[in-house]
DNA sequence: TGCCATACTTACGAGACCGTAGGTTACGGT
DNA sequence: ACCGTAACCTACGGTCTCGTAAGTATGGCA
């Protein structure tokens, strides 16, 4: 049974006083360094076995501390699920929402769809839970009701411009779902292929959401320019 | 304990033997009646509480029957969750495989987006197994490999038209890929909102794929005329 | 040096669930 | 009216997990 602490890179040893970040690394966590650790095991657990498929002796081993610990901090396994999903919707939801503050819509898909690649990547763990389902039945399912509140966003964008032309706003929802839908299955997909770059990824999206099958660009381009 | 027996609605009374469809009804089923009979209460129990969250002695429960039956008749748990899922995947295949055969891109489009949806409304509860997640881990989950089936599919036909249009052939599975997700996840959202007539939003989904944000019709039309 | 709060452990109760062994009842043909 | 077979049941073993009770070690601080 390998133990192993994902986070603080500190596994193997005795507990070897030797200069860490802060203090000294010992066996003996600080509650917020367990706490954080904790969270971290849990996240790629929850990630890669699901809610249910995942137990809380599980957690606490790969963690080299036993389960009350676990209980102690979170009060149980859907406190420390709640914890993790919670901290993955606010990060997913920032992100995108600061990327739909400004500009052109042509722009705001442009850039919603880059912040969504780019959680992807950066979280990828947060992002297969968030997919995934929760605990029980979820009336209010994760990524359903993250969805929707991303969607509803772009609601709001997309009911602006279609008064402005003249189109049924009462509509909007329905091609907010669509776009966000379009962007969220391609990084689902993106997620585990890798294959064409981020920045390529969204310049072809942005291309079909804006100018369609019937008019695709052959080399389309990104207003912004990023880096990574 | 509200014992229910979902397919056959037949529940109450004694043996009463009635005329039936075929032979008389009675407590006492023939092997493949109660077959289907689990089928498909163990569909609606997956559909609504996850792989995980249903036990075999529920769906028993629910059939009127002791576990052991169900233990007959498909070995055990996954026996019975892999018919289930198999029956869907071919229903949904053969629905879109089936609208992905003959025509120009834009009805290929239109006619698939109909026939998820369709799928969709007849089909729900196996929707929402296809969604959801299959027993351990999925490393071939069946929703991602079942939209990876359908992808394909989308791939080849998009493949064809970029080489005929001078476009890059490779990107079609990403192109391919955005398609499938923007009309399964508006699928998704349809499902509980049921807002829009669905050749409404059929249209309007093959309003943005093919024209884009920024040439979208005001009033898209179906080229196909469907009745429901 | 000795106290004490905090971090952590071992051990166990309770319940759920899967899967099976072995026995029982009803149906349909003769 | 009888009998075999297909349908069905009770009862239980074994495993897994959540969650808790009660006790132990560690390290900073007076």
């Amino acid at each position: 049974m390998a133990i192993d602490s994902s986070s603080a890179s500190n596994s193997k040893g005795k507990p070897s006083p030797a200069a860490g970040t802060r203090r000294a690394r010992r066996v003996r966590m600080t509650g917020a360094e367990r706490r954080e650790q904790l969270l971290d095991i849990g996240r790629t657990l929850f990630a890669e076995r699901g809610y249910e498929g995942t137990s809380v002796e599980e957690i606490a081993a790969k963690a080299g501390v036993s389960k009350p610990v676990v209980y102690e901090h979170f009060g149980g396994k859907e406190g420390l699920y709640a914890v993790v999903v919670d901290r993955e919707m606010r990060q997913l939801l920032d992100m995108v929402t600061g990327a739909l503050t400004a500009g052109h819509p042509r722009e705001l898909l442009e850039q919603a769809a880059f912040a969504l690649l780019d959680y992807i990547e950066t979280f990828t763990d947060g992002f297969r839970i968030l997919v995934r389902d929760s605990p029980v039945a979820q009336s209010t399912g994760s990524f359903a009701s993250l969805i929707s509140d991303i969607a509803t966003q772009v609601e709001d964008i997309l009911g602006l411009e279609f008064k402005a032309r003249g189109f049924d706003p009462k509509l909007a929802p329905l091609y907010a779902q669509a776009l966000v839908g379009m962007v969220a299955l391609t990084g689902q997909w993106w997620v585990d292929t890798r294959k064409p770059k981020k920045a390529e990824v969204a310049a072809h999206l942005v291309n079909l959401a804006w100018h369609g099958l019937g008019n695709l660009e052959a080399k389309p381009r990104l207003i912004g320019h990023r880096k990574n």
